[in-house]
RNA sequence: CCGCCCUUAGCUCAGACUGGUAGAGCAGUCGACUGUAGAUCGACUUGUCCCCCGUUCAAAUCGGGGAGGGCGGACCA
């Protein structure tokens, strides 16, 4: 694989790339650059992490050395999301959802690393520059840095403001070249790329993954559970939810359904080499077969397909990309059991 | 250490002064209408009124104590 071809391999499917000539510097300078995501272990895991995750296949395909940061610490410091005697537990849920994600996504999850904030966020020479960036960072640069990502409330705690920091210091902790996350991820990683020069370290490129719309419409939400699928639904309750989704016919923009099969189905489908399927009954105009997502769209912003036809296929496309990860998941029940106890307990 | 304020439905809050066991909006559920969903109509559901004790025939409401949260003041050799 040539360089142009690794670049847009890591590209594909993102909403941001700062800067893409970056990403081919890296390649060219080094057969085997870094890369990271970190997750703090807070509430469970659900199909928005997936669409995330499954480009960490590509990341590794493209010949990246993946690491993803288990953040416990910041699953803390984010107004005490988890509590600190839930983060072991949580942490480990977290590791074992992503790996089954990962192979899911048809890489394999021995490639990737994982770290534990923990391991390395207590040592010396990473509260030795946290400290530094503390003193250095206004109270208003990390507030928006870290705005879309940390819970925003009434009585912010400290904890936020000093979420944000270490997030960018994690970058340089763990030695990444490129960061990875969701575009909600952004402000803090336009902080690192600001900071993280003026103590030593190199400026990372940032891959933002798109944030999914929610199936109720308008954004996804944790706490609306009708708005996103769980990596733990069942087909039947996959099918309820896709059927409940809010889905304009000819409108593609904010479609959630849409967007689900777009950056998860067709990716993960292409790299098992099947086709998505929509059966339509005869009166209006029997089965169709898609081998690419613009085609699919191009049709569905034509009239041609159906909303309540494509519902039923997505439905069970996507029940069948989640299948593996629940099945990982129910052999270990305690894994959620003793990471969420008020719901698992 | 001192003082003041807040705590009522999943969420935001009204009701408290002038005791009679609780309301609105949003959310949610269900119908109607669309070959989906949404929007729009129509109907419906939801509560340890933060906890304990007391006054009273009767306490979300009054009195005392406590918990949690917020704000301010003081202290600064």
């Amino acid at each position: 694989m040539d360089t142009a071809e690794r670049t847009e391999l890591v590209a594909r499917f993102t909403e941001e790339v700062i800067e893409e000539a970056e990403i081919e510097a890296l390649f060219e300078a080094s057969d085997e650059p870094t890369a990271y995501i970190g997750y703090a272990p807070t509430g469970e895991m659900h199909i928005g992490h997936f669409t995330t995750m499954r480009k960490l296949a590509d990341f590794v395909e493209a010949g990246l050395d993946v690491t993803v940061l288990i953040a416990d610490l910041h699953a803390h410091l984010d107004d005490a999301k988890s509590p600190f005697e839930l983060l072991d537990a949580r942490s480990q849920y977290y590791r074992t959802a992503i790996e089954a994600m990962i192979e899911a996504s048809g890489a394999d999850p021995a490639g990737v690393s994982f770290v534990r904030g923990t391991e390395f966020q207590l040592e010396e020479p990473y509260t030795m520059d946290l400290y530094r960036l503390l003193a250095e960072t206004t109270l208003s640069r990390a507030q928006r840095a870290g705005s879309e990502v940390v819970r925003q409330s009434e009585n912010p705690k400290l904890g936020g403001l000093v979420y944000t920091l270490m997030q960018a210091l994690d970058v340089a902790a763990l030695d990444a070249d490129v960061a990875y996350g969701g575009i909600d991820q952004r402000g803090i990683y336009m902080l690192a790329r600001e900071q993280l020069p003026k103590q030593g370290y190199h400026k990372p490129t940032c891959v933002f993954a798109p944030l999914l719309s929610g199936l109720s419409g308008g954004k996804m939400s944790a706490s609306e559970a009708g708005s996103k699928i769980n990596l733990t639904d069942s087909d039947e309750t996959v099918a309820e939810k896709i059927t409940g989704a809010y889905c304009p016919a000819g409108e593609a923009e904010g479609n959630g359904v849409l967007e689900y099969l777009r950056f998860l189905v067709f990716p993960v489908f292409d790299e098992r080499g099947r086709p998505f399927v929509v059966e339509r009954p005869e009166e209006y105009g029997g089965d169709l077969t898609y081998e690419g997502y613009d085609a699919l769209e191009s049709d569905f912003v034509s009239g041609e397909l159906h909303p309540a036809d494509l519902k039923p296929a997505a439905a069970s496309a996507i029940a069948e990309v989640i299948d593996p990860v629940r099945e990982r998941l129910s052999e270990e029940p305690e894994l959620l059991a003793s990471a969420y106890p008020e719901t698992h307990g």
